[in-house]
DNA sequence: TTTAGATCTGCAAACGTTTGCAGTTCAGCT
DNA sequence: AGCTGAACTGCAAACGTTTGCAGATCTAAA
């Protein structure tokens, strides 16, 4: 059906403008449902014809290098392959879409180049913005788009000093809830696995926790232990080793789903049944946390939302930029399953080796 | 720090060209290592010096104009929030970085913009090559692609007449491990969820599962019911109507992890136990399914191996198109776990309810 | 010394758009 | 009729690279 079947050289708006005897520019006007104004009707929709009947398929990248933006987001995150980020990444390219943006992603999960040459492939693209999943607390990278002054939004982790604009979840909320369920019912000593303090979520969950713990300071006794990384290795070991330090307590809350997970594994090595023996809550509610056994309580952070508000954030970036920089913080909520309930009131049994 | 602060002009080559006292094709030359060998050795050093100096970073999308060459390519995803997709995107970045690629992912999930529309956007931005993860058994985004040849690879999914390569699994194969797995336990009546049969994972498991049974003809009879979507409610509903129709049925084998998810749904809805009355064998084995409870027994694909082999057969289709179209298929692997078991011997009791 | 070639560098065109500017036409007004 | 301005279209430059070609310089062979 192709009209000239061989190496068909892709048809440029000069074809059409010649088929449609006008100069490449009214084409481009024509084409352009902004601009399309600037053209009488009747010339236009003849345009539009001549077009159409090319195949003509515009060419993006021409037309970035002219106007300067190229219509592409990058975003970076921290690992493609932990269930948190896609939906954060659904949310993003799905407000990207609505006003004719995509979306290129670099992965700096484990065996991937650093992140600061992935950030420079992505400049060097000719990216509009950037949404970063990646921010430490002290974070180079952010400097680095300022420098080069590409609007950057950073999305889930924020800085320790706000340079740029940042959607996150309330972290120390999302903690207060965890230990008033806990203390809601009847548990008194609790531990807590805290994720890296390099990042805003570990620090902040961890300050939340304190805080929960101070609030209940009469009733309330609390224990952490730090995880070297968010997965659910990290989570064991550092359940292991809040368990063999305090071995009184009777609930943990996790400073994350992989975490708990992790806590899981720990508790089953020892012969220790959740809830039965020790309640444990994580953070995130990530997919399939209805589905593990126990259910997993969990404070749940709206992915898809937060990686939408980032979008939009950057948009308003985009367009101005002398818009002061704003935190965004979504109020997250706790889903109640089955790995929590009310401690035990004998002392726990001796774990049985079989 | 930066020299001259206020909204600096980005540095170009002809910058480096100026401070470097030589022409700016020949700064070209020397940036570029594949060209570097044309300019002097001293020269080159001190242009490379030159550009340190001026912080230059250049701009791929200029020389993408120039050659023709993008350094992006495009992946369609069916959607995103599916787990079992964040592995396969993780393989095939983690290959194109090696080789300096870049991925632009679009989502055709729900409240997506067609997938053609998809498509042509990922074009626009003149991709060099494209990775289609949604193909459909008669895939019309295919023959968009070869019209406007763009080399394509698909993966996961194929098609029905293969025009271009793609990277699968053994989907017959895979069935095969399953049923035979049931059989092996004692199990005689086995029910199939089925795949949309518009897809080649759907179509392909089923006829696996029938071939299957054939198999062993005089020990073994199948059931199939089909699901309307790869989806956990999809899943719930045909294994509801499968357990409806043929209530002798002690095992199933779904086409996939979701599906098999929605059967547990659906056991549970029933009052029927999971192993002890009806085992269950998933397909694909995405994240945390040895964590859901009972832990399922799949059949493991190694997604993110075919996410890499998928992004390298795309870079030999890109360097040559005379390249033979083919199909890689991966060989998957039977992971038993919770889920199934040897069918009880008794009548099943009759369900309580309570 | 001449010549052939090798080695290096510069020139300028191209890639496919967008857009400021200027030119043309024409309607409406005085 | 003359003038003003609106409405439309064409011209050509620009965006930042890469690359074929040709000129220049130098080495080495004849």
């Amino acid at each position: 059906m192709p009209p000239n079947s061989p190496k068909a050289r892709p048809v440029t708006i000069k074809d059409v403008a010649q088929l449609a005897g006008v100069h490449s520019s009214t084409v481009s006007r024509a084409l352009n449902p902004a601009t399309r104004s600037m053209v009488a009707q009747g010339l236009a929709a003849s345009i539009l014809q001549a077009a159409q009947k090319l195949g003509y398929q515009p060419d993006h990248l021409a037309a970035s290098l002219r106007t300067g933006r190229s219509q592409l987001v990058g975003v970076l995150l921290p690992d493609i392959a932990n269930p948190v980020f896609a939906p954060i990444l659904s949310g993003i390219t799905e407000r990207l879409i609505e006003d004719g943006y995509s979306t290129i992603v670099a992965d700096a999960g484990p065996g991937s180049p650093s992140a600061t040459a992935l950030l420079d492939g992505l400049i060097a693209h000719r990216v509009d913005g950037l949404i970063l999943a990646t921010a430490a607390r002290e974070d180079t990278l952010v400097g680095r788009c300022l420098e080069r002054d590409v609007p950057v939004v950073l999305v889930n982790r924020a800085e320790a000093q706000p340079r740029v604009s940042a959607v996150v979840s309330d972290d120390m909320r999302g903690m207060q809830l965890a230990v008033d369920h806990l203390a809601a019912l009847g548990h008194c000593k609790i531990g807590h696995i805290a994720g890296p303090p390099t990042l805003s979520t570990g620090l902040l969950r961890l300050r939340g926790f304190e805080a929960a713990i101070r609030d209940h300071s009469t009733s309330l006794e609390g224990f952490s232990q730090n995880a070297t990384a968010y997965s659910r290795e990290a989570g064991a070991e550092a359940a292991s080793k809040l368990l063999a330090a305090a071995p009184q307590i009777t609930g943990i809350v996790a400073a994350n789903d992989l975490l708990a997970l992790g806590a899981y594994d720990a508790l089953r090595d020892r012969g220790l049944h959740c809830p039965d023996d020790v309640s444990v809550v994580g953070h995130n509610d990530m997919p399939l946390m209805d589905l593990v056994a126990p259910a997993l309580t969990t404070v749940r952070i709206e992915h898809r939302a937060m990686g939408r508000e980032a979008a939009d954030l950057l948009f308003q970036r985009m367009r101005r930029d002398d818009i002061p920089t704003r935190m965004v913080m979504l109020t997250p909520r706790l889903v109640i399953r089955g790995s929590t309930s009310a401690p035990h009131q004998d002392s726990r049994p001796a774990p049985l080796r079989e």
